[in-house]
DNA sequence: ATTCATATGTTAGTTTTTATAACATTGAAT
DNA sequence: ATTCAATGTTATAAAAACTAACATATGAAT
């Protein structure tokens, strides 16, 4: 289980995140809108944001507090690409592109964990 | 920002805790009332767990399945204790003590930094 | 100065989640 | 058969979060 695995489970109510980033809710769901963040949702429909989620959000307030308007932000988060290895290939996506397809996996394990690997001692799936 | 310490922060909302841990809310306020987690509250009460209370959950349900009762994982969990280093002792306590009062400071500083430490970037706070 | 768009606030109404508390069930031990 | 421990189930209430709509402030462009 890797490490950028674990920053892309989705674990955090947005009450959290608000106080761990001092957004408003507002400002959370309008970046949201933005595709600049791509929060998992519950089965009834509520976010659940990861670590990845956080980092994004708190660059965001960075680059807003430097004057950057949302254009820009688009801008440099499309801008930051990282590698996605797949079985075949090493596509090079988006910050937030590479998240989202994370976090999709990360659902599929817990999905799977919450069904099959019943015996399983998460600690080692989470040793932060 | 000490790792322990951030294990010791309350992020995850049962719905997740049910999920990562394969308990039933039932299951976890029952191992509440008996204080083997002292998960922390919101402000509207709703119970806001750690990651060191994720790991005591999974032992939990370790012991039980292993036929350990609770009176068992009870002695267990007082059984294992960790040291705690105050400004002028080092003091001796058990687990759920300790993951009690590191929960109390987590959430100080959480409080702080809600007010006043509004430039920090939280992924040093947060790097898992 | 007016207009316009962007970013965010606010409010209303609804749904989901969680809480507590009480009562029910199950299995093991006496 | 009774008792107790652990968990299930249900009812009811409260909190949190959702969407959508409308309001407002700020700065840029005309």
């Amino acid at each position: 289980m890797s490490r950028e695995f674990r920053r892309a489970m989705p674990l955090l109510p947005i009450s959290m995140v608000m106080q761990l980033t001092d957004l408003t809710a507002r400002q959370i769901r309008y970046y949201e809108e933005h595709e600049l963040i791509v929060p998992a949702r519950s089965e009834g429909n509520r976010r659940m944001f990861s670590l990845d989620d956080i980092d994004a959000l708190l660059e965001i307030r960075e680059l807003l507090d430097q004057g950057i308007n949302m254009a820009g932000i688009k801008k440099v988060f499309a801008m930051r690409t990282k590698d996605y290895v797949t079985n075949t290939d090493i596509v090079r996506m988006s910050d937030t592109e590479l998240r989202a397809i994370l976090r999709e996996e990360m659902q599929q394990a817990q999905r799977m964990q919450k069904t099959s690997l019943r015996q399983g001692d998460l600690s080692r799936f989470f040793q932060f």
